[in-house]
DNA sequence: GATGAATGAGTGTTCATTCAT
DNA sequence: CATGAATGAACACTCATTCAT
């Protein structure tokens, strides 16, 4: 019997990633994919229930790596301020470094896909980020407004100033990175 | 392509607008947008050259509503602080009675479709609001950062709390709203 | 504005027969029968809804013709054995100068598209079969026995008779039939 | 194909006639098949050459069962009567009491797959019938007519009265059982 | 002997677009 | 102007079968 390939669902991660970003999700046909993979379509159908497992597994499977990078090497004993300064280091560097990847999941948080993506599994991830800002609110160090409020000051603009094609005349480098965290924290901060 | 009937027209806005928010771009297809609005699959090619046209043309007709919406009671010779806190409230007001709109937006600035629309064009509509943000720095009252990174912090939170999608505990209210808005006033301001 | 061609649909009709009788339900796919019928695959669907709505409404079609020419010339105030007697006469008729439609309506009923007609729809052209044959039991000509058995010595052995898969040594002749049809009236009368 | 268990032939055997009973031969699928007998696909062919070949042999497998019940305790001694009456006695004991895989037999019949078949091979089996009836004719307690036109009398009205799919309301007791042949027997005899 | 992986060829169906009226 | 008919090309997906172990 043959065995189970890895490289195999990698490769159609990385094509997915690839195809979408250039040509969205809609272009992005199975057989597209499959041919950038290097396999045949059936093929596909043995790592993948069908096109949205695949597109979503990929997803998932990026926000997995994404959470340990921000995650990584967290000291949550620090100050709440320091603390949200790393994450806020580690995802521009993440996001720098994985463009493909960090591209991919905007486009897909804008699709239908979306929708049938179980969520709290997905933030159980991002958890100690919860608690610091939590530490934060109590110590009345940040503003005691909704979280929701919170996340959209503090990470969205992330999102925003690392995806060239709304912030094109934004550089990363680690001066724009400090500036721009010094506005996400007078934003949230009491 | 000969225009006649702007009646025709509007409809196929309108169903282009609904189709893509309850089916995604992918799913929503000429004949499905034709037989929405009540015309042939053909008279749209009447209206418009291609698909593509269809959805870009829908999308710069939003844009200029919203811009003439979010624009219309401005009166920029009040203090920075006003003009912008008129300018976001203008925002979630058009937000909340044009959902539907706004929705069609969020997903077209994550299609592929976006790359294709004359960016300069559609930003001339919201000079007025550049050159408030200027005459704050100018005035020492924002901080003097890169463009991309104010609007960054100023703008685009409105899109995520505006988004159910994305942030389902977020309650659009006047006391929301301000409470929104020093948050964003408290990021750019010095 | 080109106008819907009948033709076409026909010629779809006879192309699925012929190829259902050739090569099975199975092996008869939407592009082949396009091909025989000379349209493109995505034509036949303006005809119908899909693969089954086209073999079902293939059948029906003959159903329809089949329970006309069986019961045109009927004259009802005949006596029970001669009024049976021209049916048997015009389905043997029937069959022998539209075989490929007999054919396909019997390999029709014993596939799972049979489950999805509706059987009284089409039973009611058949009234005045049932007629007669009511008529006979209550005049004591007929055995007074159960329909379903009545009619599965009065017509189905028609059914093998006429398929020359079935009897190969069977020859189509008036003699033939009159003599097989003593056999039936043999059967089902008192 | 080399042949081993025959635990797993016959679980292919069943597999087979279940599958093809409840979803029919169009979408009876090798590993559908293969999944239901809990084997694996390739495993399929050590057993078969083809899934043609595992069909054929499905039949087949069911028809020399089938001959064997029918036949068993057949006296050819007694009268010819009493023969075909136990003949059709037994049939319909075999067709209650395997009622899967006589609906199988029926769906073949009328599939493409039967013209594959070697029928005088399987008729063989049916010999003792042939002769019983060959002896009637001979005493001229038979109708001398064809072999075709008597078996389609005698033999075929079974196969529809024990459908349910064709007759629903026959309802299979001793009582009509016995019915039914008096109605094929009067066809028959003289 | 037995198997899951692998695939080219095919499935039914829909697509964006053009044609003919 | 407006339209339903028409279509080649593509879609997501499954097929019967073979491969490699």
């Amino acid at each position: 019997m043959r065995v189970r390939d890895d490289k195999k669902q990698v490769a159609l991660y990385r094509a997915t990633i690839k195809l979408v970003n250039e040509i969205g999700f809609e272009a992005s046909s199975v057989s597209k994919i499959a041919r950038e993979a290097e396999v045949s379509p059936a093929t596909l159908y043995i790592y993948f229930k069908n096109k949205q497992d695949l597109i979503i597994s990929t997803y998932i499977d990026i926000k997995k790596n994404m959470s340990q990078a921000i995650l990584d090497d967290l000291d949550e004993t620090k100050p709440v301020r320091d603390v949200l300064q790393q994450v806020w280091r580690n995802m521009f560097t993440y996001v720098s470094t994985n463009k493909e990847d960090f591209r991919f999941t905007e486009q897909f948080s804008n699709s239908p896909y979306h929708a049938s993506v179980n969520k709290q599994e997905l933030e159980k991830h991002f958890e100690p980020i919860v608690r610091v800002i939590r530490r934060g609110i109590e110590h009345k160090i940040i503003k005691n407004v909704s979280f929701s409020i919170l996340t959209a000051f503090m990470f969205h603009p992330i999102m925003v100033l690392a995806n060239p094609n709304l912030c094109s005349d934004f550089e990363l480098n680690n001066e724009s990175i400090e500036a721009s965290f010094q506005l996400a924290w007078d934003a949230i901060r009491l």
